[in-house]
DNA sequence: TTGAAAGCGCTAACAA
DNA sequence: TTGTTAGCGCTTTCAA
């Protein structure tokens, strides 16, 4: 039933081997035997099969996705980039969910090896760090997306977080406020812990403290309860400003403040988040925001990636791109102390 | 570099077919020789290439997803759950992003057919749907997901659109409304027509008629020209309800409603849409919808494409799964007529 | 139950 | 430029 490449060898009357040259770019052959096996390719409806090349040359081009889950937007949004990039180039993506169990992960790496994927993207910060630099230990590219997590021989590509948490600061109060809090990501991860990092010492160089920090841990649940927490007190005993760790939990935090508490944004609180995913820019929510700048992550992710894979460059690449802050209506316009 | 099945039978002491049985399942091997195999592999670190075993057997256990876009939030969720569940059955999934256009459709169906995937889920409305035909011509076991296109050769699993329908006309007759409107999904989609068709024949069924009806193609942005178009009227000129053809449109029409035309939901317009994609329960939408059972719909697309893959299950099956409405705070309670 | 041998569909030397 | 030949790492007869 599969048309093999025997079989346009023979109808067209040329050796098995002239057929696999005409389907591999930059191989030597002439015009007229070119033309003679694709004629006979199409009539028999050929189209060489992946896995046998592939077990030649060792050389799958699938490229593993690791992601934990995909209901924080930005995720969704990075995938399809994500593929639709290495699509362009000749690669495929092929995903792997996993949480953070032990057994779990271990079964994903078996599952990694077994497909003999040529790379491995990792996109979700909530999965055990160690998983990447065992793969990386078993030789396959690593690069790690809007993480950082782990030594150094792992490539990763983020934006500015510590940089990103200060502007965030600095934007803050600039719009007048004096009692700021944080709503932090994860700080098991890299992207959590910079981002706090930063915002604490852009508070501190505007001569300002931390009024309190929750880990919000990437969860929209633990923010929402961090929101409670926060929000509850009386008007000179909560914060006027919060800067959650990201835009996902910052629609639930945002939630939790205007239909739980009753308070307005940004007259009673201001919120920013981080990413400036999609729904942030949404009417109901209208999020003032650090942008990841999702479509040069991207890239830089595929040409680290591609450029190991393709060029065996070896040194690992740590790169970070600088984000914007968009100013929604979440917080007031300056000048407004 | 790469342990081999050969590395593993030398080490082991014992042929190299006998290290192939007794890393497949059913094969017989006697608990000493499996155990000495093991050992060897285990101090190797050796994994069975699928490559390999994929070549012989002609079975890949890959299944690939074609998909268009990512932006509405019911496809992330649908993806992870999807990935999950083949996952666990030993299948992984291979995305392949789509949009309409003649050449990248046929690119696409060239990278399926020269990957060997076992079988394809279609999980995208706007895609060509001669493709899914073709691919089942080809041989290749598919699956449309939430849409039923095409012939019935085709397998297909969606929920219960023209019932769906229906029940949004008679909650929102019996909300007391009178001039209802729809913002339709792609009426070129089959879930897109039979929510409109059940939608006007429930209004009919309640002595009404549509008031009005805008195409809203899935798109956001189409929707939100819709509901400018129908709510900009005075309020005895313009619609008192509308059923949006899904969620992801229903929130861009909700936001034109509350923030560019300042109007009240559910008071002056009162608001269900299609999905109950996550989003829907959040407080600043808590919008009114008919449920898709994600989950049911999940499981009834991987039984029929394992059924069709691995029991040679030739007959396509057209699973409609019911739906519910969730009431939510955009359509007002009964009774107040 | 085990090993020897053939071959899945292809690429990549090597010769011609 | 083309054909011949030898495998890639595995599964699967077939004999032993």
């Amino acid at each position: 039933m599969p048309v093999t490449a025997t079989d346009v060898a023979r109808r067209a009357g040329v050796s098995q081997s002239a057929v696999s040259r005409v389907f591999t770019p930059g191989a030597s052959v002439s015009p007229r035997m070119a033309a003679k096996v694709r004629k006979a390719a199409e009539e028999l409806g050929y189209r060489p099969n992946r896995l046998a090349r592939s077990l030649i040359t060792g050389k799958s081009r699938v490229i593993g996705l690791l992601v934990a889950y995909l209901d924080n937007q930005f995720y969704p949004d990075a995938i399809e980039r994500l593929s639709r990039a290495l699509q362009a180039r000749g690669y495929h993506v092929m995903v792997f969910l996993a949480s953070n169990e032990a057994a779990e992960v271990d079964g994903v790496i078996e599952d990694l090896l077994s497909h003999q994927v040529d790379g491995l993207v990792m996109a979700s910060v909530s999965i055990s760090s160690d998983l990447a630099g065992r793969c990386a230990d078993l030789g396959i590219p690593v690069v790690q997306f809007n993480r950082a997590q782990g030594d150094d021989r792992l490539s990763a590509v983020t934006s500015a977080n510590l940089a990103g948490g200060r502007e965030v600061a600095r934007h803050l109060v600039a719009c007048g406020h004096t009692r700021i809090a944080h709503i932090s990501g994860w700080l098991g991860a890299s992207t959590g812990q910079d981002r706090a990092r930063g915002f604490a010492q852009g508070l501190e160089e505007a001569g300002q403290r931390l009024f309190a920090q929750i880990d919000g841990r990437y969860d929209r649940q633990a923010a929402q309860d961090a929101a409670v927490e926060l929000f509850s007190a009386p008007a000179h005993a909560r914060p006027d400003a919060v800067f959650v760790g990201n835009d996902h939990m910052a629609f639930a935090v945002m939630d939790v403040i205007r239909f739980e508490l009753g308070l307005s944004i940004p007259d009673d609180v201001a919120v920013v988040g981080y990413d400036d995913s999609p729904i942030a820019a949404w009417p109901a929510y209208d999020l003032t925001t650090m942008r990841q700048p999702l479509g040069r992550m991207v890239e830089q992710t595929v040409d680290t990636l591609l450029d190991r894979i393709e060029q065996g460059d070896l040194a690992p690449r740590r790169v970070e791109i600088g984000g914007t802050l968009i100013r929604r209506g979440s917080t007031r316009p300056l000048q407004e102390d």
